[in-house]
DNA sequence: CCCTGATTCGC
DNA sequence: GCGAATCAGG
């Protein structure tokens, strides 16, 4: 299998909708879930909550710095910390889960954002005084007199901007947390809930009951012990006939 | 043990 | 660029 932009797509749309890479892999099929992790990072999707993360940069050294014969082992590194260690806004709104995005009908691509290049930066002289001005940040005005986003600074969009293009709501970005029929596999439970052909008909997803398709909890339901027949319930009220005889 | 993501490195 | 092997935390 190969990456083909499709599948790009789905990898991209469903890591960030926070589906695991084994998640991930066995929706797209035909990959490891290593391979998802390793393509994630070559189109530089990180940036998740990883169980193992090197969190302190400090601590990188020692590891990177086995290599070469890293000199002075400074006695102990003064406590010092003058860094403004700002935390980069974590305000990152979570992808809502697919589920409730909403269905934009498909936009038609004609009305576009003309590039035009009014140079007027003095034109909108008064515009805001930027709150918070680090540095001076060469921003151009743009039509509307939205001020222009210098290059280097991707910031600003406090409403995520929904993506321009709508991707095929394919295997991928399942409603978060519903177990597709896509998403079965040797180890998770197969139980169905609701019926087929509603829109949340979903499966269990349980880790299943080593040996059986169902999770310890349905193979309650789907496997009872067989009673001797003398001490069978009497012939419950069969609603539609009952089994056949085979 | 199972799961996770990160990294490395030969291809 | 790709992904198996490996690592390491939960």
């Amino acid at each position: 299998m190969s990456w083909t932009d499709e599948r790009i797509d789905t990898l991209k749309t469903m890591w960030e909708a926070g589906q695991t890479a084994s998640q991930i892999a066995e929706a797209l099929g035909g990959v490891s879930r290593n391979a998802v992790i390793g393509k994630a990072h070559r189109l530089e999707l990180q940036a998740r909550p990883s169980p193992v993360k090197p969190n302190d940069p400090d601590a990188k050294i020692a590891a990177a710095a086995v290599e070469p014969a890293a000199a002075e082992p400074t006695v102990e590194p003064i406590e010092v910390a003058p860094e403004p260690v700002v935390a980069p806004v974590v305000a990152a709104p979570a992808p809502a889960p697919v589920k409730a995005a909403p269905v934009a009908p498909p936009v038609a691509e004609s009305v576009e954002d003309d590039e035009d290049e009014d140079e007027d930066d003095a034109v909108a002289a008064p515009v805001v005084a930027t709150p918070r001005p680090p540095q001076p940040i060469m921003r151009s005005v743009g039509p509307g007199g939205f001020l222009r986003q210098a290059p280097g600074e991707q910031q600003p969009p406090s409403t995520p901007a929904p993506p321009r293009r709508l991707v095929p709501a394919k295997p991928s970005a399942e409603m978060a947390g519903k177990t597709s029929l896509l998403e079965l596999n040797d180890r998770i439970c197969k139980w169905p809930l609701g019926h087929p052909g509603e829109p949340d008909f979903h499966f269990c997803g349980e880790k299943v009951n080593p040996g059986f398709p169902y999770c310890v909890d349905h193979c309650g339901h789907a496997y009872q012990a067989q009673l001797p027949r003398r001490d069978r319930r009497p012939t419950p009220p069969l609603p539609f006939g009952g089994p056949r005889a085979r």
